[in-house]
DNA sequence: GTCCAGGCATGCA
DNA sequence: TGCATGCATGGA
């Protein structure tokens, strides 16, 4: 990867396997939106970003090296080598076939407590709804960081609210799983920076303590907002894929299960049925 | 009107 | 331990 400074700009040359519509509009992260000119805009650790692909570069607008480095760099795993997980995994027959499709699948490391709150609140819900009530989340109770652009409400802000308030933004039934998250968190009965640094089974038993967290959304949270690469969520889509793995996972996906996993639930989103 | 969506808590066996 | 049921909401 080469970065280059232009006036505002960082441009990213000779990055291997990103597609911004696919990483971006994948059902991992739910707070960017495709633009008219065909960029990405969005948040995440409370900093903007507008990210266009042209020729095969990638374009971060208005953004300092300093960003860059210390959110964008890491958030869209950039230091990782992608190809050559994907060659790994790719021994995979569906894998390979839903490469060929989508290649260019990423895991982007996302906030955890950004990434807990939301699957919390994906939960029995589909991505179009999920998207919608957290952008009015964010914007009830976010910090504006732009015109109109606002970050992902900290847990001492949520813990502040009543469950009514979430019931007014659309939550239905999680309200009460959200308040109480925030509380957890907030008092600091959780600290989410030591379950990041826990092993996999004590990460996961943490977040199963937490009211309105199973398996699944502990699984998502760890693999999209821990950095657990090895967690293969698996939902309504990841149940009808495991038909085609009577055996159980290939030894192939080892390590990288989470990645394998987001090619496949991409796959049978857009091939089952 | 019915079914479904990146499920979970609860009660009961 | 495993299984049935209720749950909020909105789009198809």
């Amino acid at each position: 990867m080469i970065i280059e400074k232009s006036q505002n700009d960082i441009i990213l040359k000779d990055v291997k396997c990103l597609s911004l519509d696919l990483t971006l509009d994948c059902g991992e992260a739910f707070r960017w939106e495709k633009q008219a000119d065909g960029s990405w805009s969005g948040t995440a650790y409370n900093r903007f970003l507008n990210i266009k692909e042209e020729n095969g570069n990638f374009i971060l607008k208005n953004t300092s090296e300093k960003d860059f480095e210390e959110i964008w760099r890491n958030y869209f795993d950039l230091d990782r080598d992608y190809e050559a997980i994907c060659n790994q995994i790719g021994n995979d027959p569906l894998v390979a076939e839903a490469m060929q499709e989508y290649y260019g699948i990423r895991i982007l490391n996302q906030e955890p407590w950004e990434a807990l709150v939301s699957f919390v609140i994906s939960q029995q819900n589909n991505i179009k709804r999920i998207k919608g009530i957290i952008k009015r989340l964010c914007a009830a109770y976010g910090k504006e960081i732009a015109p109109n652009t606002y970050g992902f409400p900290s847990a001492e802000k949520l813990s502040s609210l009543y469950v009514e308030d979430f019931e007014a933004l659309g939550l239905g039934y999680r309200a009460k799983y959200v308040k109480r998250l925030a509380d957890e968190v907030a008092c600091g009965r959780l600290n989410l920076d030591e379950i990041k640094n826990m092993n996999i089974d004590d990460a996961r038993n943490a977040l199963l303590g937490i009211y309105g967290v199973g398996i699944k959304v502990a699984d998502c949270a760890l693999l999209f907002g821990f950095g657990f690469l090895e967690c293969f969520p698996v939902d309504v889509w990841m149940k009808r894929v495991l038909e085609y793995y009577p055996n159980g996972l290939p030894e192939c996906f080892k390590g990288y299960e989470g990645i394998a996993q987001q090619y496949l639930f991409h796959w049978a989103r857009n091939n089952l049925n």
